[in-house]
DNA sequence: GTAAAACTTCTAACTCATTAGAAGGAAGGA
DNA sequence: TCCTTCCTTCTAATGAGTTAGAAGTTTTAC
Protein backbone atom coordinates (compact mmCIF):
# COMPACT_ATOMS: atom_id res chain seq x y z
CA UNK A 1 0.00 0.00 0.00
CA UNK A 2 1.76 2.98 -1.72
CA UNK A 3 1.02 6.14 0.08
CA UNK A 4 -0.75 7.89 -2.86
CA UNK A 5 -1.04 11.95 -1.47
CA UNK A 6 -0.80 13.41 -4.80
CA UNK A 7 -0.11 16.81 -2.75
CA UNK A 8 -0.16 20.17 -3.91
CA UNK A 9 2.57 22.81 -3.05
CA UNK A 10 2.03 25.37 -0.02
CA UNK A 11 1.83 28.71 -0.47
CA UNK A 12 5.64 29.30 0.09
CA UNK A 13 6.76 26.10 -1.93
CA UNK A 14 4.56 27.37 -4.39
CA UNK A 15 6.71 30.81 -4.95
CA UNK A 16 9.61 28.79 -5.10
CA UNK A 17 8.28 26.66 -8.02
CA UNK A 18 7.32 29.00 -10.17
CA UNK A 19 11.14 30.80 -9.33
CA UNK A 20 12.38 27.02 -10.94
CA UNK A 21 9.41 27.01 -13.31
CA UNK A 22 10.61 30.18 -15.01
CA UNK A 23 14.22 29.23 -14.79
CA UNK A 24 13.15 25.47 -16.33
CA UNK A 25 12.11 26.95 -19.26
CA UNK A 26 15.64 27.78 -20.23
CA UNK A 27 16.88 24.28 -18.43
CA UNK A 28 18.61 25.86 -15.72
CA UNK A 29 18.73 24.31 -12.30
CA UNK A 30 19.47 27.16 -9.47
CA UNK A 31 21.27 27.34 -6.28
CA UNK A 32 19.69 27.99 -3.35
CA UNK A 33 21.20 31.42 -3.48
CA UNK A 34 19.97 32.69 -6.41
CA UNK A 35 16.75 31.44 -5.32
CA UNK A 36 16.48 33.26 -2.19
CA UNK A 37 17.91 36.27 -3.95
CA UNK A 38 15.12 36.24 -6.40
CA UNK A 39 12.58 35.36 -3.26
CA UNK A 40 13.67 38.71 -1.60
CA UNK A 41 13.49 40.84 -4.73
CA UNK A 42 9.86 40.23 -5.05
CA UNK A 43 9.30 40.77 -1.61
CA UNK A 44 9.84 37.77 0.37
CA UNK A 45 13.28 37.78 2.47
CA UNK A 46 13.75 35.13 4.03
CA UNK A 47 17.27 33.58 5.60
CA UNK A 48 19.35 31.54 3.78
CA UNK A 49 18.92 28.37 5.91
CA UNK A 50 15.14 28.78 5.56
CA UNK A 51 14.99 28.04 1.93
CA UNK A 52 17.45 25.18 2.32
CA UNK A 53 15.04 23.32 4.42
CA UNK A 54 12.08 24.54 2.81
CA UNK A 55 14.02 23.37 -0.65
CA UNK A 56 14.67 20.31 1.03
CA UNK A 57 11.27 19.41 2.32
CA UNK A 58 10.11 19.51 -1.53
CA UNK A 59 12.39 17.31 -2.52
CA UNK A 60 11.21 14.27 0.18
CA UNK A 61 8.02 15.39 -1.30
CA UNK A 62 8.61 14.91 -4.94
CA UNK A 63 7.82 18.36 -5.91
CA UNK A 64 11.77 19.00 -6.43
CA UNK A 65 15.04 17.20 -8.46
CA UNK A 66 18.62 18.23 -6.36
CA UNK A 67 21.73 17.49 -7.62
CA UNK A 68 25.39 18.01 -6.46
CA UNK A 69 27.37 20.62 -8.73
CA UNK A 70 30.69 21.59 -6.90
CA UNK A 71 30.09 22.22 -3.42
CA UNK A 72 26.48 23.10 -3.71
CA UNK A 73 23.08 21.69 -4.42
CA UNK A 74 21.47 22.82 -7.52
CA UNK A 75 17.55 22.30 -7.63
CA UNK A 76 15.17 21.69 -10.57
CA UNK A 77 11.19 21.27 -10.45
CA UNK A 78 10.03 18.03 -10.86
CA UNK A 79 6.33 18.47 -10.13
CA UNK A 80 5.21 20.69 -13.78
CA UNK A 81 3.13 23.55 -13.91
CA UNK A 82 0.39 22.41 -15.42
CA UNK A 83 0.17 19.18 -13.33
CA UNK A 84 0.65 21.83 -10.09
CA UNK A 85 -2.15 24.36 -11.88
CA UNK A 86 -4.48 21.23 -12.70
CA UNK A 87 -4.64 20.31 -9.40
CA UNK A 88 -5.12 23.18 -8.08
CA UNK A 89 -8.34 24.06 -9.75
CA UNK A 90 -9.85 20.70 -9.06
CA UNK A 91 -9.11 21.50 -5.40
CA UNK A 92 -10.99 24.69 -5.51
CA UNK A 93 -14.13 23.14 -8.37
CA UNK A 94 -14.04 19.76 -5.94
CA UNK A 95 -13.94 21.50 -2.45
CA UNK A 96 -15.76 24.99 -3.17
CA UNK A 97 -18.02 24.50 -5.92
CA UNK A 98 -18.96 20.70 -5.47
CA UNK A 99 -17.69 20.08 -8.60
CA UNK A 100 -20.28 22.30 -10.34
CA UNK A 101 -17.69 24.13 -13.71
CA UNK A 102 -20.82 26.49 -13.76
CA UNK A 103 -20.73 27.38 -10.34
CA UNK A 104 -16.88 28.10 -10.23
CA UNK A 105 -17.26 29.89 -13.85
CA UNK A 106 -20.00 32.29 -12.67
CA UNK A 107 -17.65 33.29 -9.43
CA UNK A 108 -14.66 34.23 -11.83
CA UNK A 109 -17.34 36.18 -14.15
CA UNK A 110 -18.44 38.27 -10.97
CA UNK A 111 -14.70 38.81 -10.57
CA UNK A 112 -13.61 42.30 -10.48
CA UNK A 113 -10.34 41.85 -12.38
CA UNK A 114 -12.52 40.29 -15.53
CA UNK A 115 -12.96 43.10 -18.45
CA UNK A 116 -14.55 42.57 -21.33
CA UNK A 117 -11.45 41.62 -23.64
CA UNK A 118 -11.14 38.76 -21.21
CA UNK A 119 -14.62 37.57 -22.09
CA UNK A 120 -13.86 37.24 -25.45
CA UNK A 121 -10.57 35.57 -24.92
CA UNK A 122 -12.11 33.00 -22.69
CA UNK A 123 -14.83 32.38 -25.04
CA UNK A 124 -12.17 31.43 -27.77
CA UNK A 125 -10.25 29.11 -25.73
CA UNK A 126 -14.10 26.87 -24.89
CA UNK A 127 -14.58 27.82 -28.69
CA UNK A 128 -11.07 25.55 -29.14
CA UNK A 129 -11.69 23.02 -27.07
CA UNK A 130 -14.96 22.21 -28.61
CA UNK A 131 -13.83 22.19 -32.17
CA UNK A 132 -10.53 20.30 -30.84
CA UNK A 133 -13.01 17.50 -29.06
CA UNK A 134 -14.89 16.74 -32.52
CA UNK A 135 -11.84 16.31 -34.77
CA UNK B 1 -5.10 51.05 12.18
CA UNK B 2 -7.94 47.76 11.73
CA UNK B 3 -7.08 44.40 10.91
CA UNK B 4 -7.77 44.02 7.48
CA UNK B 5 -7.93 40.07 7.21
CA UNK B 6 -10.41 39.27 4.47
CA UNK B 7 -9.25 35.79 5.29
CA UNK B 8 -11.03 32.77 3.91
CA UNK B 9 -12.73 29.66 5.49
CA UNK B 10 -10.26 26.71 6.10
CA UNK B 11 -10.97 23.05 5.01
CA UNK B 12 -13.25 22.41 7.62
CA UNK B 13 -14.64 25.38 8.51
CA UNK B 14 -15.78 25.02 4.54
CA UNK B 15 -17.60 22.06 5.22
CA UNK B 16 -19.50 23.33 8.70
CA UNK B 17 -20.46 26.87 6.09
CA UNK B 18 -21.73 24.25 3.55
CA UNK B 19 -24.14 22.94 6.15
CA UNK B 20 -24.80 26.36 7.25
CA UNK B 21 -25.53 27.73 3.96
CA UNK B 22 -27.80 25.14 2.93
CA UNK B 23 -30.03 25.48 5.91
CA UNK B 24 -29.78 29.62 5.89
CA UNK B 25 -31.75 29.18 2.61
CA UNK B 26 -34.84 28.24 4.65
CA UNK B 27 -33.80 30.58 7.29
CA UNK B 28 -33.07 28.00 9.60
CA UNK B 29 -29.94 28.40 12.04
CA UNK B 30 -28.67 25.42 13.20
CA UNK B 31 -28.02 24.09 16.83
CA UNK B 32 -24.45 21.80 17.48
CA UNK B 33 -25.86 18.76 17.38
CA UNK B 34 -27.34 18.71 14.16
CA UNK B 35 -24.27 19.98 11.97
CA UNK B 36 -22.65 17.59 14.43
CA UNK B 37 -24.81 14.64 12.74
CA UNK B 38 -24.72 16.11 9.40
CA UNK B 39 -21.65 16.03 9.42
CA UNK B 40 -21.10 12.87 10.86
CA UNK B 41 -23.57 11.60 7.93
CA UNK B 42 -21.16 12.75 5.02
CA UNK B 43 -18.28 10.96 6.57
CA UNK B 44 -16.79 13.52 8.88
CA UNK B 45 -17.17 12.27 12.38
CA UNK B 46 -16.23 14.46 14.99
CA UNK B 47 -16.59 14.66 18.43
CA UNK B 48 -19.13 17.15 19.78
CA UNK B 49 -16.93 19.47 21.88
CA UNK B 50 -14.54 19.71 18.15
CA UNK B 51 -17.52 20.91 16.85
CA UNK B 52 -17.96 23.52 19.04
CA UNK B 53 -14.63 24.25 18.95
CA UNK B 54 -14.38 25.12 15.40
CA UNK B 55 -17.47 26.84 15.46
CA UNK B 56 -16.30 29.20 17.91
CA UNK B 57 -13.70 30.10 16.14
CA UNK B 58 -15.70 31.04 13.41
CA UNK B 59 -17.45 33.16 15.19
CA UNK B 60 -14.76 35.18 16.43
CA UNK B 61 -13.45 35.36 12.74
CA UNK B 62 -17.16 36.91 11.73
CA UNK B 63 -17.84 33.74 9.33
CA UNK B 64 -20.54 32.87 11.94
CA UNK B 65 -23.41 34.42 13.98
CA UNK B 66 -24.36 33.30 17.57
CA UNK B 67 -27.88 33.56 19.09
CA UNK B 68 -28.88 31.77 22.48
CA UNK B 69 -32.05 29.98 21.93
CA UNK B 70 -33.26 28.51 25.29
CA UNK B 71 -30.30 26.89 26.78
CA UNK B 72 -28.41 26.20 23.88
CA UNK B 73 -26.77 28.51 21.13
CA UNK B 74 -27.36 28.33 17.15
CA UNK B 75 -26.04 29.47 14.52
CA UNK B 76 -26.00 30.60 11.48
CA UNK B 77 -24.25 32.13 8.47
CA UNK B 78 -22.65 35.85 8.06
CA UNK B 79 -20.09 35.39 5.41
CA UNK B 80 -22.27 34.63 2.31
CA UNK B 81 -21.78 32.00 0.23
CA UNK B 82 -20.81 34.41 -2.95
CA UNK B 83 -18.22 36.33 -0.91
CA UNK B 84 -16.63 33.02 0.16
CA UNK B 85 -16.69 31.59 -3.69
CA UNK B 86 -15.28 34.95 -5.24
CA UNK B 87 -12.56 34.98 -2.69
CA UNK B 88 -11.60 31.49 -3.08
CA UNK B 89 -11.47 31.68 -6.91
CA UNK B 90 -9.58 35.11 -6.44
CA UNK B 91 -7.53 33.60 -3.94
CA UNK B 92 -6.16 30.86 -6.96
CA UNK B 93 -6.41 33.52 -9.89
CA UNK B 94 -3.79 35.21 -8.12
CA UNK B 95 -1.27 33.50 -6.33
CA UNK B 96 -1.47 29.85 -8.60
CA UNK B 97 -2.39 32.13 -12.25
CA UNK B 98 -0.98 35.43 -11.43
CA UNK B 99 -4.20 37.08 -12.31
CA UNK B 100 -4.59 35.47 -15.99
CA UNK B 101 -8.28 34.40 -16.39
CA UNK B 102 -6.61 32.88 -19.35
CA UNK B 103 -4.48 30.62 -17.68
CA UNK B 104 -6.98 29.19 -15.63
CA UNK B 105 -9.29 28.71 -18.03
CA UNK B 106 -7.19 26.25 -20.00
CA UNK B 107 -6.79 24.35 -16.53
CA UNK B 108 -10.20 24.43 -15.98
CA UNK B 109 -10.98 23.06 -19.29
CA UNK B 110 -7.63 20.97 -19.14
CA UNK B 111 -9.57 19.21 -15.95
CA UNK B 112 -10.80 15.81 -16.58
CA UNK B 113 -14.46 16.08 -15.30
CA UNK B 114 -15.17 18.43 -17.78
CA UNK B 115 -17.66 17.25 -20.37
CA UNK B 116 -18.93 18.63 -23.71
CA UNK B 117 -22.28 19.75 -22.43
CA UNK B 118 -20.37 21.82 -19.39
CA UNK B 119 -18.75 23.56 -22.54
CA UNK B 120 -21.99 24.31 -24.00
CA UNK B 121 -23.06 25.99 -20.46
CA UNK B 122 -19.88 27.96 -19.94
CA UNK B 123 -20.32 29.33 -23.29
CA UNK B 124 -23.41 30.79 -22.09
CA UNK B 125 -22.28 32.11 -19.19
CA UNK B 126 -19.60 34.04 -20.40
CA UNK B 127 -22.45 35.12 -23.63
CA UNK B 128 -24.89 36.32 -20.81
CA UNK B 129 -21.82 38.21 -19.19
CA UNK B 130 -20.73 39.86 -22.34
CA UNK B 131 -24.63 40.92 -22.83
CA UNK B 132 -25.62 41.93 -19.66
CA UNK B 133 -22.20 43.96 -19.72
CA UNK B 134 -23.65 46.20 -23.16
CA UNK B 135 -27.15 47.32 -21.93
C1' DG C 1 48.73 26.79 4.64
C1' DT C 2 45.63 29.17 7.15
C1' DA C 3 41.68 32.25 7.44
C1' DA C 4 37.47 33.71 5.45
C1' DA C 5 33.53 32.63 2.78
C1' DA C 6 30.04 29.57 1.23
C1' DC C 7 27.20 25.76 1.92
C1' DT C 8 24.92 22.14 4.45
C1' DT C 9 22.59 19.50 8.37
C1' DC C 10 20.38 19.50 12.78
C1' DT C 11 17.51 21.39 15.95
C1' DA C 12 13.98 24.10 17.41
C1' DA C 13 10.68 27.75 18.01
C1' DC C 14 6.25 29.67 16.81
C1' DT C 15 1.69 29.84 14.65
C1' DC C 16 -2.50 27.88 12.92
C1' DA C 17 -5.71 24.04 12.13
C1' DT C 18 -7.69 19.99 13.96
C1' DT C 19 -9.19 17.18 17.55
C1' DA C 20 -11.03 16.08 21.91
C1' DG C 21 -11.23 15.29 27.16
C1' DA C 22 -12.34 17.18 31.87
C1' DA C 23 -15.13 19.89 34.39
C1' DG C 24 -19.02 22.52 35.44
C1' DG C 25 -23.93 24.65 34.78
C1' DA C 26 -28.82 24.27 33.31
C1' DA C 27 -32.99 21.35 32.23
C1' DG C 28 -36.04 17.73 32.82
C1' DG C 29 -38.00 13.39 34.25
C1' DA C 30 -39.13 9.96 38.08
C1' DT D 1 -35.47 16.75 45.01
C1' DC D 2 -31.93 14.20 42.73
C1' DC D 3 -29.87 11.94 39.02
C1' DT D 4 -29.20 11.82 34.18
C1' DT D 5 -28.74 14.25 30.06
C1' DC D 6 -27.36 18.04 27.38
C1' DC D 7 -24.77 21.91 26.73
C1' DT D 8 -20.94 24.90 27.38
C1' DT D 9 -15.99 26.68 28.51
C1' DC D 10 -11.19 25.66 29.32
C1' DT D 11 -7.29 23.35 28.40
C1' DA D 12 -4.32 20.86 25.69
C1' DA D 13 -2.15 17.69 22.48
C1' DT D 14 -0.77 16.79 17.79
C1' DG D 15 0.69 17.93 13.05
C1' DA D 16 1.90 20.96 9.27
C1' DG D 17 3.99 25.14 7.61
C1' DT D 18 7.25 28.83 8.28
C1' DT D 19 11.31 30.68 10.06
C1' DA D 20 15.99 30.73 11.46
C1' DG D 21 20.31 29.93 14.55
C1' DA D 22 24.39 26.93 15.80
C1' DA D 23 27.58 24.02 14.31
C1' DG D 24 30.14 21.50 11.00
C1' DT D 25 32.35 20.78 6.27
C1' DT D 26 34.21 22.14 1.93
C1' DT D 27 36.09 25.61 -1.04
C1' DT D 28 38.49 29.60 -2.12
C1' DA D 29 41.48 33.51 -1.57
C1' DC D 30 45.70 35.49 -0.16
Amino acid sequence: MTKKKTGKPTALELLIMKVLWKADKASLPMAVREIRNLLEEQGRPLAHTSVITVLNIMVTKKFLRRTKRKNAFYFSPKLKQDTAETRAIGEVLNHVFDGSAQSLMLALLGHDDIGPDDLAELQELIEQKINQGME
